[in-house]
DNA sequence: TATTTTTGTTCTCGGTGAGAACATAACATG
DNA sequence: CATGTTATGTTCTCACCGAGAACAAAAATA
């Protein structure tokens, strides 16, 4: 009773309660686990077989919808299983990380394919490179480009990527005018949606994600969305002081969590320069020698483990997620200290809420979640009735 | 370009498309800042004055809207203004703070007066006097109820309030079935939903409202909602070890942020025990001492306010709020020290965020934020087609 | 072969809001 | 005081929508 957001109640009239049916349709398509048929969908959104019927045949006039015979599935009249229309709208997605960019496809259903991938210089020079490779690939199929990067995208547009050394680099300068609508947004958040919307996180109302790499970002997860803030810059959680370090991080702040949590803080552990690029493969080689009983490197990651549950314990009390789950390194830290982090979680969680703590879970959906949620921001954009309204 | 949220989009047939346009109506009059009339509600709706006459003749036969004579408004014919109907739905919103409550009658609009008041013994004995004050005054206009709590409500019905030493109070056994339908919640939430709705965050699309008392709570507000978090317990932001205070909290975790804002950090400056009830005036002589140059109350309220503002920056880097709001002593320290909960608020964001930090104002609902903002989750409850379906 | 099950197709119905045209009632101007 | 202007209200027609029922079709089962 009484919901969180007020609901969006849009003007609307008989067509464009059509065209809301429409993008409804497409939306249980691009969103069902597996392939919708016009009976299923009718159910599934409680509309009439001949409504279902109407909708689909306007879709698949318009080229976003088709129906090839399904595979006979017991009694009853054969059937269709709706797919992307070979004419559909397709999006690109593109993840940019601090040396090397992917260049994918994905049309509706989710159905993903690699273009292109490259190494990059870390200047802005990459998104000239992602330019030419989305010409290259490109065909009149192609309906909006999705970007993930490696750092806070100010209001969508305005890059800050401290560790690339770039500080106010415009999006759209370095696009240029002739590529398809374009959203950006940034890594951790992607891989966040991507958990909502097709992996560990899906169908939780209120959920957080983190991905841990040299330090810790993530997003809050609402109702299958991420959480944005006013100018597109919210999810720094990482530079929250949360664990009570004394030392200064880069970001200009004072104590921040990603001090504590994260391969940045393995290598500060053993005196290393914290920094990027190779700091990966001593981050690999620390939690090897975890396992392998060097009790430095054990105390190493005990320690990483432990900062990461005071964190999400604090997190738990301000945003009560009912499930967190965690990428890159999380997924190491969990399967080799998952007792350790949920204990500190629990030990930062208030009295009350530990007889139910959050869930803390791995992510499924893996290395792509960037990508991945690049397309799902990509197929945002088109899944809406302006843009339907335009293709019609 | 790529919402937050994804859109709810319901099944939707002619019938529900009119519902959907009365609730719209409905809400454009509970919402405006002054009275709408039928030509300004199409205009603002974006519909034609014949549907606008006929949504506003269907919910005058249905008891929910009127028409009055306007004032005249220069040329044209003589329109009227659209009022709560005199038989229209009723609010109630209830206000329980530690030792007294208050209950309200609020109707379409917004319009507010208090029914009644009293003092309770701190027990969940409190219920019945509210049961027995709703009884009272009900009649058959009553349609919702709101309650706020000065604690969290688990799952919207089990109360922990820890300074009445409440553990697992079920709201729904206390109140008994008899009630119209109740929606009850944490009172910094619903003075800050107030201040969204009504108030210093009106219009704002992510914003953050903290009230001060003894200790601190707030809400994150996202388009004009207050978010809830899985069981409706988040917003305990006061329960995260922002300020790096070694102290253990009475909530059960150490370092907490609620040990240095509010009262309580106040009471501990000078070696009094926190607690509550004389606490409050407590602090208003150590503001009156500070103000009057004692510099051991300067010190205490500057250290208040230092940690304070280092919180809200925090926050602001995870949460990227347009406005921060604050009540409580909260408006008392911004008053007095703004400067300093500015400087520590932009100290504790990330370098790129301070040439653009969040704006830090006054709530401006003031004390009965918290009734405030039980009226809206009352009237949330009401302005739905569901509700509508009902009364037509 | 008949029956059952599931889905597809057709038809009619009643709902909606838009837009245009006209009507009304005020105020401003000459 | 008459006329024109302005803003709003009312009426009418139109074209759109989805629902529900009935019937048709194509499979599997008995």
């Amino acid at each position: 009773m009484g919901s969180a957001i007020l609901p969006h109640m849009p003007t609307m009239t008989s067509a464009d309660l059509r065209i809301h049916n429409q993008v409804r349709l497409l939306r249980a398509v691009h969103d069902a686990p597996e392939p919708l048929t016009r009976a299923s969908a009718a159910r599934r959104m409680a509309i009439g077989r001949n409504t279902a019927a109407a909708l689909v045949g306007e879709l698949e006039e318009a080229g976003l919808l088709h129906e090839v015979p399904a595979e006979s599935g017991g009694r009853g009249r054969p059937t269709t299983r709706l797919v992307p229309h070979p004419a559909g709208p397709i999006a690109f997605a593109a993840d940019v990380r601090e040396d090397s960019w992917t260049l994918a496809a994905i049309e509706l259903g989710g159905a993903m394919r690699v273009l292109d991938t490259g190494e990059h210089d870390r200047t802005p020079g990459v998104f000239a490179e992602i330019r030419e490779a989305v010409r290259r690939h490109a065909t009149g199929r192609l309906a909006a480009l999705g970007i993930a990067m490696a750092g806070p995208i100010r209001d969508g547009r305005r890059l800050h990527i401290s560790h690339l050394g770039w500080d106010e680099v415009d999006l759209d300068e370095q696009l240029g005018a002739d590529l398809p609508p374009t959203a950006a947004d940034n890594d951790a958040r992607l891989a966040g949606l991507a958990e909502a919307r097709r992996g560990a996180l899906r169908g939780v109302g209120t959920g957080l994600h983190f991905h841990i790499d040299f330090d810790i970002g993530g997003t809050l997860l609402l109702g299958g969305g991420a959480q944005r803030g006013a100018h597109n810059i919210a999810g720094e959680f990482g530079h929250m002081p949360l664990t009570g370090s004394p030392l200064r991080c880069m970001c200009g702040v004072q104590g921040c969590w990603s001090l504590d949590v994260g391969t940045n803080a393995l290598m500060r552990h053993f005196g290393e320069e914290p920094g990027y690029g190779a700091g990966r493969g001593f981050a690999r080689r620390v939690l090897e020698r975890a396992d392998d009983g060097d009790p430095e490197a054990a105390r190493a990651v005990d320690r990483n483990a432990a900062a990461l549950g005071r964190g999400l314990g604090a997190l738990a009390n301000a945003l009560d997620p009912e499930a967190i789950s965690l990428s890159g390194l999380g997924v190491d830290l969990l399967r080799r200290r998952r007792e350790r982090v949920e204990e500190a979680c629990r030990a930062g969680l208030m009295e009350f809420r530990r007889a139910e703590p959050p869930r803390i879970v791995e992510g499924t959906v893996g290395e792509i979640g960037p990508l991945r949620g690049a397309a799902e921001v990509a197929f945002d954009a088109i899944l809406t009735p302006e843009w339907l309204r335009r293709r019609l």
